[in-house]
DNA sequence: ACCTGAACACCGTTCAAGT
DNA sequence: ACCTGAACACCGTTCAAGT
């Protein structure tokens, strides 16, 4: 047989592909070995274990936050890093299992800290909006998978009924601003 | 042999020391059936599936935080439920990736909005500030199994260095309180 | 009511060997 | 440089059968 040839990129693009469609529980490495018509022990030259595949799959889910830009602002890009995480399935829970791995989630800060000002002491405020964001987005993604499932019944309302409100609650007190919110909200109060 | 006998209850005791003791990765229902000295599928005559039983165990955990008060002082809460998820490795993650199935989490849920004012308003703010705790709490944990694991280097300073400053940086933005320094010392687990 | 025993369809990872 | 083939030590879950 022909041996399929590939690199990192190659096989994050696939795992990234394959998250979004089957979620993180069943993105094993035999999966994304057989979808690169390969054998599993293939993937073990890429990459040291499936832990660094995923960090690299986190990396890339956070590329899509924008650059540090101190005239930017801080509710916008609370928005454009939780936009990020909640592009593909289980994207949150992917970024939180490797972010002591520190890939892609200092830029995400260092993109916080400089819109809420770039001052010194401004660094512990940045990363507790991002704990804040990426909490918010994971418990979003999981009551998602849960009500998939049929796990669970809409006890008040649809799945992500109040979450908008409770982001946008968050990120008021945390960034003390007011309220810069998607056009997409509800059109009952404005 | 005389098989033992066991309920819900003492199964749920054995798998929070388990995973006390071994993580959650390691936790598998074939270890807890070890630890019982039972079969595997014993397991599944009080409990459906690992993820109903691990909904037990998340639920005991949040057990520790204390009843709805409205005379409490919010960042005192706070403090209650980031201890409680920190008293077990990896309490933050069973916490979170059972929180669609709502067991512990509204009682936590109701105390912070208690403390909070009880205000008809200030529910979306509790739920915000009770998803910067368990997100907090997790990647926490993260860097600490990381860091166990010697995955990481210490790039800055030793594990929670800053985390005490983000969490209370954190938490005096959403609940508008002055800083109220816990000591370093820790409650005893009850 | 609560457990055994055996099976099914999977896992991540290693490692010699191929090209 | 990049992959195969085979193996090792595991998983969660089901189900008839025991007591």
């Amino acid at each position: 047989m022909a041996p399929a040839r590939h690199d990192r990129h190659s096989v994050i693009d696939c795992a990234l592909r394959l998250l979004d469609e089957v979620g993180l529980p069943d993105l094993s490495m035999r999966r994304i070995a057989t979808e690169l018509e390969v054998q599993p022990s293939a993937l073990y030259w890429h990459f040291p274990h499936k832990q660094a595949l995923l960090a690299g799959v986190a990396d890339r889910i956070l590329t899509a936050v924008p650059e540090p830009d101190p005239t930017a602002d801080p509710s916008q890009v609370a928005d454009a890093v939780l936009d990020a995480l909640l592009t593909y399935r289980d994207g949150a829970e992917v970024v939180m299992s490797s972010y002591a791995l520190r890939l892609g989630t200092p830029r995400a800060q260092r993109a916080l800290a400089a819109a809420l000002g770039g001052a010194p002491d401004v660094g512990p405020l940045a990363d507790a909006v991002f704990e804040f964001i990426v909490g918010h987005a994971m418990l979003l993604q999981q009551r998602m998978h849960a009500q998939s499932i049929g796990a669970v019944e809409p006890d008040a309302a649809d799945p992500t009924a109040q979450s908008d409100a409770v982001f946008e609650a968050g990120i008021r007190a945390l960034a003390g601003l007011s309220a810069v919110r998607r056009p997409s909200a509800d059109p009952a109060r404005a």
